[in-house]
DNA sequence: GTTGGTGCAAATAGTTTGCACAGTT
DNA sequence: AACTGTGCAAACTATTTGCACCAAC
């Protein structure tokens, strides 16, 4: 995810206006390396903007996801998390706390990298790589 | 997947029943490569027990899922898909029209190998890795 | 003033569950 | 006969949408 003064540069040129509640959501992305749900972000938002409906926290993340600046992550499955960092990394997932951390390990080959090596047959926009299992704290 | 006489060895064992409706589900899903959804094996099913339930489906899945039988991929945000094929292996996953692909990519490291390498922090049970983009007949 | 955003409420869709009856063992 | 499975219907939950009013531009 950019600076947000660089987001606000880029919605403009889009015709997308600045409100002060996506002002707020941009803030509480930004070096966020919690991977939160859209309840999270707007359960956390509210502290500042306490009449902010969760279907603007929705939209906006609709929003930046298609515009790139933050990644949709589909690892739990029972909700959809949001990582303002969009380059190539992996994640764990624990299955019992549902906690979403990244991961050092690097799969040694980008999205890019891929794409070049089988474009033949398949476009590749992301690569995802996801360690599922137990976090420390859940294996007992 | 194991053999279906296998698998009906193991449920009487665990003192599951053995129905014809779940000898069905078994025997559509032994090699089956299409990674169908809890809906396609519902509706293919249909054609041989016009009379079965979703829910018949919807369980049967769980329980070859608990028991280690078929693998729940989670790749389509929409739905949960069905993969038999339970060694490591990567999927494509196109974006436009939901086909979900095995990937001749290997990632390099299996799960076993990736749980030794990181098993202080974390208990690594699957390893997924998914490439999601356009496939050769939706990108045009 | 024009256009897009916000917030409410309702719809959607996949998933999951409770329960009575049926089938397997 | 005992106990699990099946199938129906309903509940649940995250997600998505329609619309009237509001705010950014």
């Amino acid at each position: 995810m950019n600076q947000t003064s660089e987001i606000v540069t880029r919605f403009r040129k889009l015709g997308f206006k600045i409100t002060p509640q996506r002002l707020g959501i941009f803030k509480l992305l930004r070096n966020n390396h919690s991977h939160p749900s859209a309840e999270d972000i707007y359960r956390e938002i509210l502290k500042v903007h306490p009449s902010i409906s969760f279907t603007t926290v929705y939209k906006t993340l609709q929003t930046l996801r298609d515009l790139g600046e933050i990644n949709e992550l589909r690892i739990d499955p029972e909700r959809a998390h949001y990582d303002p960092n969009v380059r190539d990394h992996a994640h764990t997932f624990c299955k019992s706390c549902g906690k979403i951390s990244d991961l050092e390990y690097q799969p040694g080959i980008s999205a890019k990298e891929m794409d070049n090596r089988m474009s033949a047959d398949f476009e590749v926009h992301s690569f995802q790589v996801h360690a599922v299992g137990l976090c420390s704290q859940c294996k007992t």
